[in-house]
DNA sequence: ACTGAATATGAATTCATATTCATATGAATC
DNA sequence: GATTCATATGAATATGAATTCATATTCAGT
């Protein structure tokens, strides 16, 4: 965690130093994240960093932390708004669709997350032996969903989660590379959805 | 490419090497690989390296064309034997199944794929502008698979083919993660393909 | 056995970066 | 205005590899 002298910097250091930060680590793995790269973009000088953090992992789990609580709060607050209005598969749209609309309004938070998945060690030190939180959050959707009845009940559901996840994963990617997909038309969504609910639909 | 020196190496102790990079790309990514633990674990000097390779990078991009090599053919064979035989998604289990055997065969080799995959940079200068070899394959299966009239025309194959790659990366993680998975009795395969057929086939 | 070319070696060098530290600044308190 | 305390600074140092290089060894052909 940051230092007490972090927290007490003028709001607009700060977040000079978390943009920063941001941009250096969307560009690059943590290896080759450069500390310096941060501060000078950020204006502060070396010395000035170790007066905030413990040393560049401690900066690194920080925004981590921060990363997942703004997307935490903007996928669930979708969900919260729409929890009694649609059955199961038109709430996993909206996990997909909020899912694609933070990526694209924050494309450069999707590359790091992206990063620290595949690096198992990183990750392990972060989050501990849990070993994947995304395929758990759809696991509890589908469980959500057998129950309700709209899931065929012969599927193995956390083989599904699985599968959820890879192609969130992969979408998420397809669409911020893409660059011009314009998410409105949401002619992609229907695809996926299309495809995702002839798969699981119980018959 | 390697020098010549490497090639003329013994074969003993070329795969020495070769073993040896391996397991340090398994387990590390590019950059903090080391290639004093290559060198180490081959039993080679460290001056010696630099005698079969102009350096790190050189070494991996053989690695990677080795594992391509090898990966390719492994599951052209399977295809090639059964691709009258089979109709669409009977050929699609096969590719999915021979990509699971060859993750449980091979294990070291998929997180070296992965952690290229998700290495933009270094992806670009071993395939340049060429974005998703795996995505690829699978969109030229879906046409083959559209033409032959299995697969619903209503749908974007260009999305599917990447939903799919995303599955399958993400099932083979699962798969060898989970280690106990037993690809024998198929059940997770059937699981799979249960899901991709009803989401793909013609009604 | 002799010789030159190829190959092997690992210590020394280079390089890029993280991290520390002694000192400066500046604002608040007396 | 002096004293104290928190913060800022960037040059100096530490670190951890990659890469080079001068020297030793091996080997094939004679």
């Amino acid at each position: 965690m940051p230092k007490e002298t972090f927290y007490n910097l003028p709001e607009d250091k700060r977040n000079r130093i978390i943009e920063a930060a941001i941009d250096e680590f969307a560009t690059h793995s943590f290896h080759t994240a450069r500390v310096t790269a941060i501060a000078e973009q950020a204006g502060i000088a070396m010395g000035s960093f170790y007066q905030y953090f413990e040393d560049k992992k401690d900066l690194y789990k920080y925004l981590i932390e921060l990363l997942v609580e703004k997307k935490l709060s903007y996928i669930n607050s979708e969900m919260v708004k729409n929890k009694d209005k649609y059955d199961f598969f038109q709430l996993l749209r909206e996990v997909y669709l909020s899912g694609f609309r933070f990526a694209i309004e924050n494309p450069r938070l999707q590359p790091i997350g992206m990063m620290l998945a595949n690096d198992k060690d990183l990750y392990r030190e972060i989050y501990g032996e849990h070993e994947d939180r995304s395929a758990d959050f759809f696991l509890q959707m589908l469980e959500y969903g057998k129950a309700q009845g709209a899931i065929d009940p012969e599927i193995d559901l956390k083989i599904v989660a699985k599968m959820l996840t890879g192609m969130l994963y992969s979408l998420t990617d397809f669409i911020i590379e893409d660059g011009k997909v314009n998410l409105d038309d949401m002619k992609i969504i229907d695809q996926m959805l299309y495809f995702i609910e002839n798969g699981l639909r119980k018959k």
